[in-house]
Formats: C-alpha cells, structure tokens, sequence
DNA sequence: TTGACAACACCGTCCAGCCGGTACAGTAAA
DNA sequence: TTTACTGTACCGGCTGGACGGTGTTGTCAA
C-alpha cells in the first residue's frame, strides 16, 4: 500500500487507542474516536469507510509496528538468538504498565475474526523459532511464558513485582540458552 | 449466595456463556441470553437485576468453580506440590479446544473492573505457591507459562499441537521438580 | 398467600452508517 | 490569466435500529 496518505490514519488509530484504554473497550465509539483524533465523524468515515475497517487497521498497525520491532531487536544483537531477542523485547513491551492493547477487546467484541491475522502471525513466529533450536521443550516454556506475560500485561495484571519480573527475564533467557 | 436457589439461575448463567462462546461476546445481550437460556427476559431480569449483576455472577462461578477443582486436584494427588496440581489441572481445562470463558470479554467491555476479582484470585494463587518453593525463578516460569496456556486458549488460538502441548506440560513439570 | 417466574408493551439512550454540504488543490482548455 | 471542471479530504446533522431497563398483569405451584 502507499504510505504517503494522509497522516489522520495515523491520528486516528491513536486515538482509538487511547481512548479504548483510557474509557474502556467498550466505549469505543465512532464519535468518542472522531472527538479523540479532533477529526469529525465524517472524516473519520472517510478514512474508515466502516467501524470493522477501524479495527482492521488496529491489528495491522500493531503487527506492523510488531514486526518491525522484533526485526530491529535480531539485527542490532545477532550474537544471540532470536528467541532472546523475542523475550527481551517483550519484557521491554510488558515492564512499563500500560495495557497498551485494550482496543484489542473492541475488536474482539466486535467480530472474534479479527484475531485471525495476530494468531496466523504468532504461528509463524513459532515456527519460525522453532527452526533455529533443537530443544523443543526449552522453547516452548519460553514462548508461553511470554504469551503469559503478554497476557497479565493486556488484562492490567499487577500480580509480579519489578524484581520478580527481572527475575522471570533471566530465568527465561537462561532456559533460552 | 445461597445455592439452594432455584435453578434458574444457572440455566441463564450457562445460557450467557453459550451465547458468548457461539455468537461472538459483542452478541451478549439480555434478550439473547433470555431466549437461549428458555427464559423470559423478565424472569431473566428476576435473577439477574442488572447486566453488571449477571457478568458479575458469570465470574463468582467461575472462580468457584475453578478454586473447587484446583483444591479437589490438590487434595487427591497430597503427594505432589500445589504447583504440579495447578499445572495438570490448566492442562487438562486447556486440552479439550473450548474457548469456553469468551463470555469474558464480553464483561471487560461491560466495564474493565469485573476483573478485579479475578486478578485478586491469581494474586492470592500466585502467594500461596510462593510459600511452597524456595525456587521463586521456576515457579515464575510456570506460573507464567500456565497463564501463556490458558492466554492461548481463552483467545482461540491453535498454536500448539497436542504433541507439543505434552512436550510443554512434561518440561513445566520437570522444572516444578 | 407468596415467591418465582411468564408475557409483553414501552421508554430513553446510544451508536453505526448515510448524506448533503464545503474547502481546496490540481489541471486544462480558452 | 482566467474560468470551469474534477477529485480529495473533511464537516456535521440525521435516522433507524438495537439494547438495557421498567412497569404491569397474569399464572401456578408450594
């Protein structure tokens, strides 16, 4: 797709975040997202032609953003795994509470389908992980624990201190190898 | 409270579940509810005043439900550790491919809070497993994969085949020791 | 007689999507 | 250089429908 469109896409996915995470997910509204972004609904349905087209962006901008991440985390340490680089970034992701995702909630509410593309990227991720290791059960571990720590973070859990969090990192980087 | 209600009450609160679980947690509605659980919307409204007070019961009866499986799993196997119990215990819930608690977006998006309880639960779980292990980084490593399990599970996703779920429950056991 | 509903009409609110404008940038002929 | 036309980006009011909740009346078993 071209990127140089206008830059209230961009405005107006923030907004949506936000406000899903500041008034909950199930005020995601068009008009509380068109006030958010200081766009009118009109333009809003301009850009999203349909409340679905909004979540749709959502998730594609999180796999986006995502994805790049990861792809920044393995070049800049290519001495270690991606696995690592996996589990680092996500302990960056889930260290600083903000349950950034909770308009993942909307989009749920509004069709479980939307999930589709995160979990086919998860797959291959998996897979992808699965290709550079030869202990199966290490992986695993780690890449649940993460899926649970990704988790705790999404539903605002305050069940891990700092130092237990740290804790659980290193563990898991160990495990890792 | 008292259980030796009529049993209406459940007929409904499985009837919510059901309609979460099939139609989507946005479909949750009174009426759907109702009509599903065989119920007029007035005897519906006879049990549950208000939505918040049936997402509320909706989650009363699964901590219930879960805490009495967690203490009959614990009480029947003395020998080993609650950490052991817990994690055969999600093994099991998790095997069988019934994204059975969908009802629980529905309650975020109702209103974020309805979780409280449910996060007050995994706190306490998660202390009196501390109290049982001098190894704190193994225990955060199950407990965390565990909640990566039920993440997975709760969100539909096929990640795992049955082979490497039993990979990860035998390695999870390992490390409960 | 009372508790536990059924049946049903009805209200107020919220909200997604639609539609008729508007401002403006380009562009192309005259 | 002016005029006329076109497409883009956006505004904001409106509506039709869904949904939560209320009120009333009726039923029937304990």
């Amino acid at each position: 797709m071209r990127a140089r469109r206008s830059n209230s896409r961009e405005k107006i996915l923030a907004a949506a975040a936000d406000v899903a995470r500041e008034s909950g997910p199930g005020s995601l509204s068009l008009d509380a997202v068109a006030s958010r972004a200081g766009v009118s609904k009109g333009g809003l349905l301009y850009n999203f032609p349909t409340k679905a087209k909004l979540m749709q962006g959502l998730v594609e901008n999180f796999l986006n953003e995502f994805e790049l991440a990861l792809e920044a985390r393995i070049a800049e340490a290519s001495h270690e795994s991606s696995l690592a680089a996996y589990i680092q970034l996500s302990a960056d992701d889930c260290e600083k509470p903000k349950p950034s995702a909770s308009w993942m909630f909307s989009a749920i509410a509004e069709d479980p389908d939307f999930l589709t593309p995160i979990k086919a990227f998860k797959r291959q991720l998996f897979k992808r992980l699965k290709g550079e290791t030869d202990d199966l059960g290490s992986l695993l571990v780690c890449f649940l624990a993460i899926e649970g720590l990704r988790s705790m973070n999404l539903f605002d859990s305050d069940v891990l201190s700092q130092k237990e969090h740290r804790l659980l990192i290193s563990s898991l980087l160990e495990i890792a190898g």
